[in-house]
Order: structure tokens, then C-alpha cells, then sequence
DNA sequence: CCAATATTG
DNA sequence: GGGAACAATATTGGA
């Protein structure tokens, strides 16, 4: 029988500094699991034993330490992050059917010394895994020793049997003792003999073989007299030495090493521990399904080629009795799979040729109750092909997101895996040559049904627990009809002036290039200013220049680093004007004009809606929601999104302190909502209140730190960050804090309370009822929980917000066509809408915009949105 | 693929 | 005793 015995302590610490960050959902650190458990298998693989034993410390004071009380162990501390996932590992090799073992006061090699000698006089062969170069002196009879190393993150295994051990050493495994009982070990705290180190003690074991022969023979002439002296006055030493680095080989340990029990997985206990985890892979490496612990997997569909129109519309009419239609339309609308009992109906675009069209406006003329994933995708192109898809009741991805806010994605493999612990086949039906007839199309067809089947599954779970949560209406009228506006948001797009955004990159590059020049003249040589690495060194070493902070990889050569020694060189200024300006070039000038679409001229971003954990939406492909305006060179850059000719203007109406005005509603507090209601400025009104002085008498500066601490508030303030925001000691920042909300005590008791609710609850929620999930405020860890806490206080303001605002675009957009207007949604910047509209709906557009985005909502403090109108963005702002 | 840096609300 | 502001996306350089 072969046994490999592991000492879990070594591959867990040696796992855990290996790999860097990995937490899972819960905020409990994996990455030592994770590096753990990828060994254990990796090993499990190659070695192929019979039986698998892991090895733990029992912390505190090991047995040999207790003996030899002068020599107490200093171990170094394993790191909490560490500890933490001691006991989810244990409970991992328990449901892996894996032996554990451990005894009190003794640690890991003790008892892999103990198991490894039983083992070999039973004659079974035993492989010792650790990462601790002491356990060598274990190898000999069937006893190897594998050493694990990891330099560079490059894991090494090496396999010392005696012969490679003399190989390698010169000497035998067990010599290992008396090696370090002359030469000490000062990580382990063996002190060995004062003065030996390791050169004169592997030529003492060369001549005497031993350390009871060194000691037999202390007055040989071999001996230099040096070393004599140190040897005698260290000979007790040397024999304490040598007790402390022997492994103990015979712990009384209750293990029947001829019996270990044959592993046994306990698959259900597995699953849902390394679903806890999120170890996908290792899921997929036990081909766990998790069957025995939730859903059915899901049922085997048949396939169906629809070929003819006729019969691709009857099976449309056939479907319009159903109260849910399952549909597959990806992006390209090259195909469409529809769900039809237990056979999944498949259309390639290619069968039909120029009936295609009619097909997919039939689907959608609002007759068919349409189930999709991610349905905005399609109804973009529907839309640019010049239909007005309607009928789609219900989109997975969205429902998904509002479920969970948090998950990375909400592609339909992983929901089909979260929801129904199915496997789904990658399918790319955006693809051509997926859908092409020529080849691979049995297998796209079985995939695509396997994801129609998974559609209707995660409907049904998805549905439900939406109701469940109490969200129907964030869910049914606003979250679905978004997906519409969002739609026609991406198809109508903004129009843009690609020669004035060219001559303004012309512009940059000529100061660009000066400033280079200029910079490597400075820096007396070339080298690449955008890399931070580089940069660093030329200030911090080369110019010399005082590095006043520092990143986990070198010097930081942000603005605020730069801003305060700019003072100190001429080429800091440079760096900081260079940097400003390729920013500009390649971001915006070179990005924005790479995204132009050569059909119209025009750029289509996409609005993510399922991104954010708040309910925010984003902006990609190009993000129009960080376009430059703080700046007035950046802030050039918005004359180039213009109303597309004479005729048409952008209105931009932006909410007036949103957020503000939300905490104001939510934590009911009297003075702030007295501040909004009276049309305050309020920043300057809580000065005044802060200060104790009349609203007049606010000076510039007491207004901008209030402004700061309003910020800081709605983000879940710290005394440290508002010192260095507003430059005061972080002392004095707190009082300021502490004033704060002594003057808005209502905000002071929300902020308490949220924190509490989060806790108790699990998560926290905004007015239109969104959840965030907040197991962080739970941590025992500070920095993890502090974190929980910010996020619970600004989670409800941030996502409320958005709330609002997606309201107001939903009204905005059927008002406008109620009202029978050309108008039309363009952008959404978080608190700002951009119409475009034509010159004579001008004013009408520009009073029904503001209407409908203050009346979204009735707050306590009223919301207020103003509007402006211009040729271009930057006019309209 | 991540870290650093920049841009926005 | 330290830690240390919320939410995003794009570009670049470098392991």
C-alpha cells in the first residue's frame, strides 16, 4: 500500500503566500484552500496513493518546546487571513473522505515522522509532502520525502529517496539531526553550538560521521583548536540542539495505519462547501452536480429544424396561446430558438432569405409572451432594422442582477449553474460561422436547445424569487421597460463632429511632442514617461527628487504625488501637463473616434444593466459617462457631441444634489429637508448651521469644507480621509464630523441604524425595494468590515438615485411619444439626461424633460432638475 | 491578466 | 495601533 502522508501546515502557509487576494462572496478569504486543495489533487493525480493522511499543529507550545523551556519557540504568527480558513480547509478533507490527524502539543512533522515509521514496518511505501527541509531526515526504508518549493509562483515538487538525498547532501537523511545540532537552525530557534555554522559543521560530519562521534573524538587533531574551544564550552548546547531538531518518530498517536479507511467522498457536503468556496473547477473535477442538494438537472430537449416560412409562422401561432414563450435571439438575429414543450425550434436566418424579416417582426409584434436573456442586445438591432419589438415579458439577465446585484456576470452558462446547477455548452450564435450550414451546426443545435431549456428553468426560480423579494415593481415597471428606452438609447445614438475631434487631437500632439522633448531634456535621456515603473525612477532616483509615497511596487507617481513636489523640478509641471494631455489624445480623441459608426456617423454606446452593484447604469464601448468637464481643455472635448445639424439643439437637464437630497428624504431629518425645501444652497446652509453663523456670513472656505463633509457623508465618512480631503489634522476633521451630525441628528441616527439593519438583515435596500447583499458587515476582520459599513450607508443613497433617475427616463421616453414628440433619450450621466431634439420642440422638450424627471419621485426635500439647451453638449451644460 | 493612472457622477 | 471615502471604464506598461 502507498500512503502519502502531507503536513497541512506547510502547504497551506506556502498556498497562502502563493497566491495573492481571493475571497469569496461571504468576504472569507481562499486563496490558502484554493493553493491547498489544487496541490492535494495535483498530487492525488501523479502519486496515485492509496490512502491520503494530512497532517496539522496543534498551536501553542509544541511538546519538544514544553521540554526545553529555554528555547521556546518564537514561531511566527500565522496572519488571520490564514487562520480563517484553517477550519474550512478541515472540513473540506473531511468531506473529501481524506484522514486528518492531529494531537495536541505536537506539531505537523511529529506526527508525519510517526506515520511514515508505522507505515514502513508494515512495509507500505510512504510519501511525506511538506515544504519543511527538516522532514528529509524522515527519508530512508519505504519513506520518501517530497519537498515542495515555490519560487516566482512557480510550484516545484522534488522527490528525495536516500540515494538522491546522499546525492545531493553527501551524507544520510538522518544526519540531518546532528547537522543542525552543531550549526542550529535560527528559524526554528535551535541555537546548535555558538559559533559553528554550516561549513565547519558539514566537515565535522565529513571526519566523525556523527555528533556523538565529534564529541568522541573533541581532542583529534583534525579538529582546529577554534573550533575545539567552541565545541566543549557548546556541548550542552549541541545536545539540546539535537533533541530539539529530532523529529519525533513516536507520538502516541490513536491511528491504525494498516487500517486507514478507503476515501469517501461525501459529495453532497463537498458541493456545498466548494460552492461556498467558489471553486468552480474543483465543482466540475468531481463532476459534482449538487443533484442530492437542490433542482433536477434539467430535462433532455428534443431538436427541431424549422426550414419553411409557413411552417415557422404556425408554430409561432401554436405558441401564442402559451403564457410564456421561451425565445433564444442573440445580437445579429442570425437565428432564433424557440421552446415549445420538450422540443426546442430552431431558425437559421439563411433558410429563410428575405421572409426572415417578416418572421422576426411577427415574433415581436407583442402577440408571443417573450421570455429572453438579455433581451436589450436584440431589440437594439430590431430596432435598427426598423421594428418595434414588443411583447418581451421577462429577461433573465436583469432578474438576476436584481437578485444579486454583485456576481461578476450574468451569462446564461452561469445562471443555468447558480440557478439549476447545469452545464451549459458555450454557444455563440452571434458567430457566423457558428450558424453557417457548412459545418458544426448538430452540435450548435444541441447547445442551443440545452440553453433554451435552461431559460425556462431559471425563469421559474428567477420569477418567483423576485416576487418573493418584493420586488415586482422595481422589477416590471421599471428594470423591464429600461431595457426598451436603454434600446433605443444605443440605436439613436449622438452625433459627433470627427473633423474637430481630429483637429483637436492635431492640437494635443503638437504640445505633446514639445513636452517630451522638454521632459527627456529634463531628464537628461529618454525613456517611456507613461510608464509609472520608469517614471519613478527618473524622479526618485536619477533627479533625486523626494518620494513622498509609495505603491506596493514602487514609488506612486500620481497627481497628488506630483502636484506636491511639482514645485521641486521643472519637469514635474511637464509630467503633470503630458500626462493631462494623452489622457485626452488617447482615451477620448484616438478611442472616441475609433467608435464612430460608419453606417451614420454617429456613436452607439452600450448602457450596461446589470453592472453596478448600486443599480446604476454604466456606459461602455466608449464610456459617455466620464467625458471630460472639470477641466476647460477636457471640457473642449464635449463640443464635439453635437445635435446633428441647424434644425435640432441637446437638451441637458441635470438633478440638483440628487443624493443629497435623497439622505435628506430617507433619514427624515428635519433641518436638512428645511434646507431643500427652502431652496437652499445646501452646502453653504450647513455651514451656516455647522458654524453657528447667519447664511451671509458663510465664507468660501467654511462652504467648501461643508461641501466636503456632505460628500464625505453620503460615501461613509473616516476622520483620516476628510483631514487629507480638506486639509485640516484628523483630529480636527473629527470634530468637524462629530458638529456634522450634531447638526443633523437624524442623519447621525440613520447612519447608525443602516449599519444595524445591514447587519441583521443581511443586506441593505433602497426606496423602490433593490437589495445589496452585505455579509462584509459580519467580517471580524476591520478593514473588510469598516468597508461593510461605507457600503451600507452609501448603497441606499447611490442606488435610490439611480432608482429615480431610471424612472424618470422610462416617463420621459412615453411622454415623448404620448405626447407625440420627435424628441428623443440620447445619454444618461447618473443624475443628468441628454435629449435630442428638434429646434421647434425646443421648449416643450425642455419643460416636459424637467417635469418628468422632478416628479419621478415625491420626496420630503423636492427634487429639483434644470434644464439647458445648445448645439452642443458643452453648450447645453 | 493585473497594477497604476486617469476620467466621470 | 493602524487601517481609511461610494460607484464606474479605458489606456498603458509589464510580469
Amino acid at each position: 500500500m502507498k500512503i502519502m502522508v502531507i503536513d497541512g501546515n506547510s502547504i497551506l502557509n506556502r498556498a497562502f503566500y502563493g497566491i495573492r487576494q481571493l475571497t469569496n462572496h461571504e468576504g472569507l478569504p481562499t486563496n490558502a484552500v484554493y493553493g491547498f486543495l489544487a496541490t492535494l489533487f495535483k498530487l492525488q493525480d501523479e502519486e496515485q496513493p492509496d490512502r491520503t493522511i494530512v497532517c496539522f499543529d496543534v498551536k501553542e507550545k509544541t511538546f519538544r518546546h514544553l521540554k526545553f523551556d529555554t528555547y521556546k519557540a518564537t514561531r511566527k504568527g500565522m496572519p488571520d487571513e490564514l487562520v480563517a480558513q484553517l477550519p474550512i480547509t478541515k472540513q473540506v478533507l473531511d468531506a473529501l473522505g481524506v484522514t486528518r490527524c492531529e494531537l495536541a502539543g505536537y506539531e505537523a512533522d511529529d506526527l508525519l515522522g510517526t506515520i511514515s515509521r508505522r507505515a514502513d514496518e508494515h512495509g507500505d511505501t510512504c510519501v511525506v509532502v511538506t515544504g519543511d527541509r527538516d522532514s528529509l531526515q524522515l527519508v530512508g526504508g519505504g519513506t520518501t520525502v517530497m519537498l515542495v518549493s515555490t519560487r516566482m509562483g512557480q510550484t516545484t515538487y522534488q522527490t528525495y529517496d536516500t540515494a538522491a538525498f546522499r546525492e545531493k547532501y553527501g551524507f544520510d537523511p538522518i544526519r540531518l539531526i546532528d547537522l543542525k545540532a552543531l550549526m542550529g537552525d535560527s528559524s526554528d530557534n535551535i541555537p546548535g553550538v555558538p559559533g559553528i555554522g554550516e561549513k565547519t559543521a558539514m566537515q565535522l560530519l565529513h571526519d566523525f560521521g556523527t555528533l556523538d562521534g565529534v564529541y568522541a573524538n573533541i581532542e583529534d587533531e583534525r579538529i582546529k583548536k577554534g573550533a575545539r574551544t567552541k565545541l566543549q564550552n557548546g556541548e550542552q548546547s549541541a545536545k539540546d540542539s539535537f533533541w530539539l531538531a529530532t523529529i519525533d518518530r513516536n507520538v502516541p498517536l490513536d491511528l491504525d495505519v494498516e487500517h486507514l479507511p478507503a476515501q469517501d467522498i461525501d459529495e453532497t457536503a463537498l458541493y456545498d462547501l466548494l460552492t461556498r468556496l467558489e471553486f468552480k473547477n474543483f465543482i466540475k473535477r468531481f463532476d459534482l452536480s449538487g443533484e442530492s442538494v437542490s433542482a433536477p438537472r434539467l430535462p433532455e430537449l428534443k431538436t427541431e429544424r424549422v426550414e419553411n416560412v409557413l411552417e415557422a409562422f404556425n408554430l409561432m401561432d401554436s405558441l401564442t396561446d402559451c403564457d410564456r414563450v421561451y425565445a433564444i435571439v442573440p445580437e445579429t438575429l442570425g437565428a432564433v430558438c424557440l421552446l415549445d414543450g420538450d422540443t426546442a425550434h430552431i431558425l437559421f436566418a439563411e433558410s429563410f432569405g428575405d421572409a426572415w424579416n417578416d418572421i422576426l417582426r411577427r415574433l415581436f409584434d407583442g402577440t408571443l409572451s417573450l421570455v429572453l436573456h438579455d433581451a436589450k442586445a436584440a431589440v437594439r438591432a430590431l430596432l435598427q432594422r426598423g421594428m418595434d419589438p414588443k411583447g418581451i415579458v421577462f429577461d433573465t439577465a436583469i432578474a438576476a442582477y436584481l437578485l444579486d446585484p454583485t456576481q461578476s456576470g450574468y451569462d446564461l452558462p452561469r445562471l443555468a449553474l447558480a440557478y439549476c446547477n447545469a452545464e451549459l455548452p458555450e454557444l455563440d450564435l452571434d458567430d457566423p460561422a457558428a450558424v453557417s450550414l457548412l459545418g458544426g451546426q448538430e452540435d450548435t443545435e444541441k447547445a442551443v436547445a440545452q440553453h433554451v431549456g435552461a431559460l425556462r428553468a431559471i425563469y421559474a426560480e428567477a420569477a418567483d424569487r423576485i416576487e418573493q423579494l418584493g420586488m415586482r415593481k422595481l422589477y416590471y415597471e421599471i428594470e423591464l421597460p429600461l431595457l426598451r428606452v436603454l434600446a433605443e438609447m444605443e440605436a439613436a445614438g449622438c452625433a459627433v463632429e470627427p473633423d474637430e475631434l481630429r483637429a483637436f487631437g492635431d492640437k494635443l500632439d503638437v504640445r505633446i511632442r514639445d513636452l517630451t522633448e522638454q521632459i527627456y531634456h529634463d531628464a537628461d535621456g529618454e525613456f517611456n514617461i507613461n510608464s509609472p515603473k520608469q517614471l519613478g525612477e527618473v524622479l526618485f532616483e536619477k533627479l533625486g527628487l523626494h518620494a513622498p509615497k509609495k505603491t506596493k511596487t514602487g514609488y506612486s507617481t500620481n497627481v497628488e504625488v506630483l502636484e506636491r513636489i511639482a514645485e521641486d523640478h521643472p519637469i514635474v509641471p511637464r509630467i503633470l501637463e503630458y500626462r493631462k494631455l494623452t489622457k485626452l489624445k488617447s482615451t477620448y480623441v484616438e478611442g472616441l473616434l475609433k467608435v464612430i459608426s460608419p453606417v451614420d456617423g454617429r456613436i452607439h454606446t452600450h448602457f450596461q444593466q446589470t453592472v453596478t452593484a448600486t443599480g446604476r447604469l454604466s456606459s461602455t464601448d466608449p464610456n459617455l459617462q466620464n467625458i471630460p468637464v472639470r477641466t476647460e481643455l477636457g471640457r473642449e472635448l464635449r463640443r464635439m457631441f453635437v445635435a446633428p445639424d441647424e434644425n435640432h439643439v441637446l437638451i441637458d437637464a441635470d438633478y440638483s444634489q440628487i443624493e443629497l437630497r435623497v439622505l435628506a428624504h430617507i433619514s427624515q431629518d428635519e433641518h436638512m429637508i428645511e434646507a431643500f425645501r427652502h431652496g437652499q444652497d445646501i452646502h453653504a446652509a450647513t455651514a451656516a448651521k455647522v458654524y453657528h453663523v447667519p447664511l451671509e456670513e458663510v465664507t468660501p472656505q467654511m462652504r467648501s469644507s461643508c461641501k466636503a463633509v456632505n460628500f464625505g457623508i453620503v460615501y461613509g465618512i473616516s476622520d483620516f480621509s476628510l483631514a487629507q480631503d480638506i486639509g485640516v489634522t484628523r483630529k480636527e476633521a473629527g470634530e468637524f464630523i462629530k458638529t456634522y451630525l450634531d447638526t443633523y441628528p437624524g442623519v447621525k441616527k440613520y447612519m447608525e441604524d443602516i449599519k444595524q439593519t445591514g447587519r441583521e438583515q443581511g443586506y441593505v435596500s433602497t426606496l423602490f425595494g433593490r437589495r445589496r447583499a452585505l455579509p462584509e458587515l459580519k467580517s471580524k476582520n476591520f478593514n473588510m468590515r469598516s468597508f461593510g459599513e461605507r457600503v451600507a450607508m452609501n448603497t441606499p443613497i447611490q442606488g435610490t438615485a439611480a432608482d429615480i433617475i431610471k424612472i424618470a427616463m422610462v416617463r420621459v421616453r412615453d411622454r415623448l411619444l404620448r405626447d407625440g414628440l420627435q424628441s428623443r433619450l440620447i445619454l444618461q450621466v447618473h443624475d443628468e439626461l441628454i435629449l435630442e431634439a428638434p429646434k421647434d420642440e425646443q421648449e416643450t422638450a425642455m419643460h416636459l424633460l424637467t417635469e418628468e424627471m422632478e416628479h419621478a419621485f415625491q420626496m420630503d426635500a423636492p427634487l429639483v432638475a434644470e434644464a439647458k439647451a445648445g448645439h452642443s453638449w458643452y453648450d447645453a451644460k
